[in-house]
RNA sequence: GGGCGAUUGGCUCAGUCGGUUAGAGCGCACGGUUCACAUCCGUGAGGUCACUGGUUCGAAUCCAGUAUCGCCCACCA
């Protein structure tokens, strides 16, 4: 055996100090890599993490999927498994332009200022700056990362992935470009997709507006007119048609008719579609399909072209006439007041509306026809969709798989061309007779792939890809496909993909699609989804709202472990959880018990320290029981993603029963007069024992704290550290034998310490004292028990000497529990003892009551299992039992 | 307009296969400073499990409906 120097806990944990030490020894010992070779007949477990948007710095969602997904990685390391956690990091396309915009702004530059060259120049630097940021703030978490394999979305391997995923996507003909309404950021200065483009409720107005019919002469007839209700006057400009219901009886006669647009004196058709609701506005709508979704639908019914009235950044192009130039809401305002004095605005209402606003700027967002690139999603969506409804791959919390099945089902094509600057430019040439050359090749086509005409003549395509159409690819990307590496045959498909549930249909959905699609196989097992942070009262952190907590301080303050433990305790999947104050508190409040309670341990060793021997209390058998329940416990809670049990169960373990119970009893025989040096040994050989498999059971939520006291542990019990030097890749406990005898004795010892203790409460008796009490034991088992726990039972409820009684009169208060009744001697009573055992009276009373309704029913005892049966009379004559101890006061 | 979730002590949340005395942490009340920890220890109070009906020997749990709150989806200008 290594002689190793002897150790000892600080009296306080210093997080701060202990923890960047702590993690320089995990890399140092490479523990977070997989092993060269998969180990033989391994497990695989493999997590692929989500990549934090690399757009600022570490903020309570990525803390929490870090610390769920290094929870998960953790425990799968200890178990042997062949283990593997990739980081990553999102290049984020849109939301990383808007943030660096920002930054611009201040330096006093602009998009345009810079031109595209230097502002990817300057987004390459943004970029490493902040990568750098987010990997540190995740190290100071304890992810446990493999950090070599590192890949960021924007690397010449996701750009392989991404050029080879759309070369197959068009050659499978899944790919189109064409005509359509898409969603348009007039300040992002791109397209967004539905899932970006966020509906909200807000208070609008709706205008009623009088189009007068042509005449015979084509000109405006001031006694004949039809009158159109909307929200967007401005939108007027753009309008081709008049549309009623085929079935309205007011307009039967005008279908066919023309009516005469204002200001632009365009001949309006009057046009009959079924969509058109009557009962809105005045039932006739003005169509404007460049600029609505449900006109474009309409006109293209009806063979009606759509005519653009706004610039990319939403002002009146030259089709608007006298209007052009202005903002689309200054137009509104000139129109309106135009109408007005020409008369014809007939009437405004206050409207409810739904207003699409871009996710990233909230600038309200413009349905704008153009040309586009598209992917034809539902052949992949139907595969997608199959995987789950098959069982292929798992939603964690269930209920996700409908919304998931709902969106799949219902899906649209996605335009996946945005006209920013910063990420994958799309793999397609055009070529001047308007081929369209799509590509997988890094520099580029050689020719056109229709006329080949030269390269040099073909010019690429200046839209880059939706950001999740990289992200989507990340299962594999990160693995090297489209090359089938070791990697890649090793680890994939991967194991849990976990995510929090809003991005369920960005991300998750799209992996789904495209991972079938390129690799033929559903990329992760498991998906699972946790819930979102809120703060203390439910509102959402907002930054304005200053109600954020930042993990950053908080590490600083109160150490990674017990924000970590924090964010993932009484948590559930699926459910959104409200972070507070105290709950931190509590955590850290937690990590300072294991290492008060280690110090104990380690600083009990007793010297000199003999063999161990002699036969265990009763206390070590009991709590190594309990360690064997909280070991099957824990890791049947980890199996199933429930951390948040798995949480509760190290900590009620850890502080009620190891705590709190057994290191009380074991120092009551460390410091037995007649206790032998080979029982103390032995009985501290037990604790450091139980300790250390705490310890490992704790690891994977609070590496940190189980880490550092490991090591001193290591040094002196290497018996219960079994010589293994860190705990990060110390084995996962396995649950030995429980002794339900041994815990039943000792939960009726308990359950009498707590009564007598209660009892001494109650009489009001000095806290120190030392008391005398009687106990009539129900019978000789119970006095066997009690004569058992005699030496327990006198410290823990500070009672000497303890007598069982004989013949004596019972006073009112007496204490009872499995083993018998007890009261004090020589101690005044309560003057309210007699009504308090009453109204406990009552109390059992009324149980028994209903117990022995109960088990004297026929259809009860007929109908429920026998076990049941067995329990209820168990439990019915326990509570029998009871009154008598009672007496009948 | 559809769908989903939540509703359990003052607060934040657990609650397995339906099993009859529903748990935890925080807060509260009372008591406690030698011997790991006041970031602590002990004792206690506090719940008609949102409401109504149903199924069942038995319901916080299953079913139907209602209410309140929250979220998601959806092309009524």
């Amino acid at each position: 055996m290594t002689t190793t120097t002897r150790r000892e806990l600080t009296p306080r944990y210093d997080s701060a100090s202990v923890e960047p030490a702590i993690y320089e020894r995990w890399l140092q010992s490479g523990a977070f890599s997989p092993s060269p070779e998969p180990p033989e007949g391994a497990e695989r477990f493999v997590i692929i993490q989500p990549p934090p948007n690399v757009t600022g710095s570490l903020h309570l969602g990525h803390a929490t999927r870090a610390t769920v997904e290094d929870t998960l990685i953790r425990y799968h390391r200890m178990r042997g498994d062949d283990t593997l956690w990739l980081p990553g990091v999102d290049h984020a396309s849109i939301s990383a332009q808007f943030v660096l915009d920002r930054i611009l702004a201040e330096e006093g530059e602009t998009r345009a200022s810079l031109g595209r060259e230097r502002y990817l120049e300057r987004m390459w630097r943004f970029m490493g700056e902040t990568r750098e940021t987010i990997g540190l703030q995740h190290r100071r978490l304890g992810a446990s990362a493999e950090w070599s394999r590192l890949r960021f979305t924007m690397d010449p391997i996701s750009a392989r992935a991404v050029r080879t995923a759309f070369k197959r996507l068009w050659d499978a003909g899944l790919v189109y470009r064409g005509e359509g309404l898409v969603n348009w950021c007039p300040r992002c200065l791109t397209t967004i997709s539905d899932l970006e483009n966020v509906h909200h409720e807000e208070q609008g107005t709706l205008w009623t507006i009088r189009y007068h019919l042509a005449g015979a002469d084509g000109t405006p007839d001031p006694d004949r007119w039809i009158s159109v209700a909307t929200t967007r006057p401005e939108t007027l400009l753009g309008d081709v048609a008049v549309a009623v219901h085929p079935d309205d009886a007011r307009y039967a006669e005008l279908v066919g008719e023309q009516a005469i647009l204002p200001f632009l004196g365009r001949a309006l058709p009057i046009i009959a579609d079924p969509a058109v609701e009557r009962e809105f506005g005045t039932g006739a709508v003005k169509m404007t399909p460049a600029h609505d979704p449900d006109d474009y639908a309409m006109a293209q019914r009806h063979s009606l072209p759509g005519i653009n009235i706004f610039t990319d950044d939403a002002r009146i192009n030259e089709a608007g006439g006298e209007f052009s130039g202005l903002d689309r809401y200054a137009a509104r305002e000139k129109i309106l007041e135009r109408l007005r004095e020409m008369g014809d605005l007939q009437r405004e209402q206050p409207h409810q509306m739904s207003v699409g606003r871009c996710d990233r700027c909230g600038t309200v967002s413009e349905p704008r026809l153009s040309t586009q690139w598209f992917i034809r999603v539902k052949p992949l969506a139907e595969r997608a969709l199959a995987a789950v409804n098959e069982g292929r791959t798992e939603i964690v919390p269930a209920r996700f798989a409908k919304v998931y099945a709902h969106w799949m089902e219902n899906i649209h094509d996605w335009a996946v061309g945005r006209q920013l600057w910063w990420g994958h430019r799309i793999p397609a040439w055009f070529c001047p007779d308007g081929h369209i050359t799509v590509t997988d090749a890094p520099d580029g086509p050689d020719a056109c792939a229709e006329c080949g005409r030269a390269a040099s003549e073909l010019t690429q395509e200046t839209d880059i890809f939706d950001t999740w159409f990289s992200s989507g690819l990340w299962p594999f990307s990160t693995l090297g496909w489209p090359d089938r590496t070791p990697d890649f045959e090793r680890f994939y498909p991967t194991t849990v993909m976990e995510t929090a549930y809003d991005i369920l249909f960005f991300w998750v959905a799209r992996m789904m699609m495209l991972g079938l699609f390129c690799t033929g196989v559903e990329p992760f097992r498991t998906v699972l989804l946790s819930g979102l942070i809120r703060v203390d009262g439910g509102a959402k952190m907002s930054k304005t709202k200053g109600n954020v907590i930042d993990p950053l301080g908080t590490i600083d303050e109160i150490g990674a472990d017990a924000l970590r433990f924090a964010l993932v305790v009484g948590t559930s999947p699926g459910n959104d959880q409200r972070l507070s104050h105290a709950k931190l508190e509590g955590a850290r409040n937690f990590t300072n018990k294991l290492w008060n309670a280690a110090r104990f341990v380690t600083g009990a060793r007793p010297e000199p320290f003999a063999e161990p021997s002699g036969e265990p209390t009763l206390a070590e058998r009991w709590i190594r029981s309990r360690l064997a329940e909280a070991t099957e416990r824990a890791t049947r809670q980890l199996d199933a993603l429930d951390l948040g049990g798995y949480t509760a169960t190290v900590h009620e373990f850890a502080w009620s029963e190891f705590a709190d119970w057994f290191l009380e009893m074991a120092k009551v025989e460390l410091r037995r007069d007649g206790a032998s040096d080979g029982d103390r040994a032995r009985v501290w050989a037990t604790a450091s024992d139980v300790l250390a498999d705490l310890l490992r059971l704790a690891h994977p939520i609070m590496p940190f704290v189980t880490e550092e006291i490991w090591d001193t542990l290591g040094s002196i019990a290497p018996a219960a550290t079994a010589g293994e030097p860190l705990l990060i890749t110390a084995p996962w406990p396995v649950a030995k034998t429980r002794e339900p005898a041994v815990e039943e004795e000792m939960a009726a010892l308990m359950e009498l310490v707590r009564a007598v203790r209660n009892l001494r409460t109650e009489s009001g008796a000095a806290a120190g004292a030392w008391l005398p009490l009687a106990i009539a034991p129900v019978d000789e088992a119970a006095s066997a028990a009690i004569e058992r726990g005699r030496g327990y039972l006198e410290p823990l409820a500070r009672v000497r000497p303890i007598e069982i009684a004989g013949g004596e009169p019972r006073p009112a208060a007496v204490a009872i529990s499995p083993l018998g009744a007890a009261w004090l001697r020589a101690t005044p009573e309560a003057s309210d003892a007699g009504a308090r055992r009453e109204a406990q009276r009552g109390e059992l009373r009324t149980g028994i009551e209903r117990l022995r309704g109960l088990v004297a029913n026929p259809s009860f005892t007929a109908k429920a299992p026998s076990d049941v049966v067995a329990r209820e009379r168990e439990r019915l004559s326990e509570l029998e039992e009871r009154l008598r101890q009672l007496g009948q006061g």
